[in-house]
DNA sequence: TTTGTTGCAAAGGGTTTGCAGGAGA
DNA sequence: TCTCCTGCAAACCCTTTGCAACAAA
């Protein structure tokens, strides 16, 4: 239910965007809101009920989401570029288990500090950054291997 | 001058890592040990004086030298894959300027506590992580805009 | 009716693979 | 000599583009 999330989170509204209100659209938003974890734009559109739209549609859509903030572009640890819904609008990273590729979002920043000392040590003055965690959740900590199947079946 | 780098570093040795001593794998260890900034396939290849080889042989070897920890993967803001040559063997971070491209590393890390906190609160064990940083350098802090030409010519 | 969107097919571009010839050790 | 490595060409895959038909407003 992207358009009564709560607030403080960035709603999709499309038409306030100047977007039209297309089916293809609010499905690409329902999928990436039910979503547990970074999606590829095969996994996005497999799981679009219903109206399954072309890849280039679920491409030109992502793009425009991703520009209003509604959406974020990751590079995924196995080399895939992946979407997620960003629930904060604020500053944040995201953490993903490597076991099963359920993510969550981690609010505020706390890089501040260090931030500073790096730019005096080295003159440079950061205007931006970008930080991924990788590790395992509660429910996988104990798992054995990787298993990628098990990531990868995920509905 | 991949051989004598500063001990501390990882020093690319062919023989010891059970590879073969080619002239094209020195020119590419050459070219990412003189490169002051992260650099693409292409880039690479343009840069690789006498013998310059076909791009599955930069690639190929690429991948080895990252198996090695000679080198690192990036993918840098314009969204291409690039690659440095790490010059710590220990952990650390890359902040590159985004007009002229240039990088440095940033040794240490100085997140451990700010990970002890996303672990504690969400009860995720974080076995890995990301950084990196983007700013201005000092020749560049005054730059009005973001100058590709200036960033792609460089040798 | 107007104009933004979609779908299809084709093009594009970066990366990988297969294989035969070549060169380290 | 024995493998490993390289180069070439082709295959691949993901992503983008062009264009005509379609649908939101």
């Amino acid at each position: 239910m992207p358009a009564t999330s709560p607030r403080g989170s960035p709603t999709p509204s499309l038409r306030s965007a100047g977007l039209r209100q297309t089916p293809q659209r609010e499905a690409i938003l329902r999928v990436l809101a039910q979503a547990d974890r970074p999606l590829t734009v095969e996994e996005i559109r497999g799981r679009m009920v219903g109206r399954r739209s072309g890849l280039p549609t679920i491409y030109r859509n992502l793009e425009r989401f991703v520009a209003e903030g509604w959406a974020e572009t990751l590079l995924a640890p196995d080399q895939t570029m992946r979407f997620v819904r960003c629930h904060s609008r604020h500053h944040h990273h995201h953490l993903q288990c490597e076991v099963c590729g359920r993510a969550v979002e981690v609010d505020g920043c706390g890089m501040e500090a260090m931030m500073e000392g790096i730019e005096s040590s080295t003159g440079f003055r950061i205007t931006r950054h970008q930080v991924q965690f990788f590790g395992r959740c509660l429910d996988c900590v104990d798992a054995k291997t990787v298993d990628t199947s098990a990531r990868d079946a995920r509905i």
